[in-house]
RNA sequence: GGCCCCAUCGUCUAGCGGUUAGGAUCCAUGGUUUUCAUCCAUGUUACAGGAGUUCAAGUCUCCUUGGGGUCACCA
């Protein structure tokens, strides 16, 4: 069975480029009938914050990525880790190394000088002597000293690291909490992981991470390592390119469903196709189809994507998002019509939220620009006429073509353009020259506050 | 700097030795629409550079250039 994972560490809200991987890991998962598995990375007690952990497990279930089972909390596991130190201690596959932080920066410091590559280098590997006291030693694990550490990677090919560009990393601190690379090979292992699935930034990390295996004794899972994300400029993602917090893009009024189809389509592909339901990225997804190369942020395309998913939604299910964006028309009698009338407007739900809120309020004052244009000459008459129109009418006025029907009756009548009722009566009603159709915001009014607009715009024109 | 990875329109990408190098987005233009938006149509724009291999190279090899990653008692 596939088991993939999702390995935050808690020190920092979850980014874009985290729920790709993420997202990877967790269509992997899901495509094989297997398991996704969530872990917290946090043995550095330091760096962690209660918050953070919140916050990642609060956007996964935004977005709608449920785990298997319970989260592994590393923390929680310290005994387990302990245990296996022990064991590779006394089977001569680690060691206490007593060297001082000031001595390993003394040494890196002259590797730097000599241009060097800065690496420990080994003094206490086989050190028998008597130990210097006040020093509280780490635990290092022995590394091999020559050759190649070779791993086909699902997304790279085959991987060759030679073994100098390993040393004997530190497996326990001096305060004995196990460190990263080896606790994550050994949860890896024993999560049972078929597929680790993780940035690039990790790459250097495997062939560590291979050397306890090994000295474990454990099986390799697969590695695939997904390419960086950067920014428009082909740099570094930072906040203000994107590495935000995912919940922002909650806040900008992006749909989830928007937001994972334009993250699968970074970095992998189904030939030309980019529109993907959560169902057809499940079944199509392979991460044999990852790319190389990395990708760039860029908006454009997620702003494209939000606008076709709520175009598509249904209305029913949009006013329920709206909640939370200050709109509350769940139990309007037009909620239906309202949505139609303004769904294709907005990109996001923000801008839906406006658009809805351009209707539903009068306008407390109107677009200078806009009634220079829309209240001269006769406009005054003609909108005084359409509204004596509607009051006559009152009763048979529903739907939008029913409106429009009295449009087109006066329109007829007084031998006038569409455009000399049209841009009189959108500026009253909207206070700006654009937004939705008429006819639909009309019918979504009702006769009574439609005339009230009129007669306040009829007002504003003295 | 050492080691490693990567390189097709501005951006996301298709391509897997023979293609008029395709799609999407963006942008521009036109059409539909009483406005805006939607929608539809059309258009501009790409194989980083240089050597090879081959009858044939975006596709294979090497070099250069550019970008990225990594070198912790962080994860």
């Amino acid at each position: 069975m596939t088991v993939t994972r999702f390995a935050p560490s808690p020190t920092g809200y979850l980014h874009i480029g985290g729920l790709r991987t993420a997202l990877f890991s967790w269509l992997t998962a899901q495509h094989d009938k297997g398991e996704f598995l969530l872990r917290i990375e946090d043995t550095d007690m330091a760096r962690n914050s209660e918050e953070a952990k919140e916050a990642i497990l609060k956007a996964f279930e935004w977005v709608g990525m449920s785990h298997d089972g319970e989260v592994v909390y590393q923390s929680k596991r310290f005994d387990l880790y302990k245990k296996f130190i022990d064991q590779l201690l006394a089977e001569g596959k680690a060691y206490k190394c007593y060297m001082s932080k000031e001595e390993l920066t003394e040494l890196r410091e002259e590797q730097m000088a000599k241009k060097e590559r800065t690496r420990y280098d080994g003094r206490y590997r086989d050190f028998t002597g008597t130990p210097p006291a006040e020093i509280n030693p780490v635990i290092r694990i022995k590394a091999p000293q020559e050759g190649t550490i070779t791993f086909v990677d699902g997304v790279k090919g085959e991987m060759n690291i030679s073994a100098d560009e390993v040393d004997d990393f530190v497996i326990a601190r001096a305060d004995g909490a196990p460190t990263y690379n080896f606790v994550v090979a050994i949860d890896d292992a024993l999560m049972g992981l078929t597929e680790v699935i993780r940035g690039d930034d990790h790459l250097y990390n495997t062939p560590k991470q291979i050397v306890v295996y090994n000295a474990l004794g454990l099986d390799l899972p697969n590695f695939n390592h997904v390419a960086m994300i950067n920014n428009e400029q082909g740099k570094k993602l930072s906040k203000r390119d994107g590495a935000t917090d995912v919940m922002a893009y909650k806040e900008m009024g992006y749909l989830p469903e928007a937001l994972l189809n334009f993250l699968v389509r970074l970095g992998w592909s189904h030939g030309d196709q980019e529109i993907f339901s959560i169902e057809e990225m499940i079944e199509l997804f392979d991460p044999k189809n990852i790319n190389k190369s990395s990708s760039n942020y860029n908006l454009d395309k997620l702003l494209w994507l939000n606008a076709h998913y709520i175009k598509n939604m249904p209305n029913e299910k949009l006013a329920g998002m709206l909640k939370e964006y200050g709109v509350n028309i769940e139990g309007h009698d037009k909620l239906e019509l309202l949505l139609d009338a303004t769904k294709e407007r907005g990109k996001t739900l923000v801008e839906l939220a406006e658009q809805i809120n351009l209707i539903l309020t009068t306008p407390s004052e109107y677009d200078a620009k806009a009634s220079k244009k829309a209240f001269k000459g006769e406009a005054k008459e003609v909108l005084a006429d359409f509204a004596a129109m509607l009051r006559e009418w009152d009763k048979t006025l529903h739907l939008p073509c029913d409106y429009h029907e009295v449009m087109d009756k006066l329109v007829s009548e007084k031998e006038i353009g569409f455009g000399k009722i049209g841009m009189p009566l959108r500026v009253s009603l909207l206070g700006s020259m654009t937004g939705s159709g008429l006819d639909e915001i009309m019918a979504i009014l009702g006769v009574d506050e439609t005339v009230v607009r009129i007669e306040k715009a009829i007002e504003a024109i003295e």
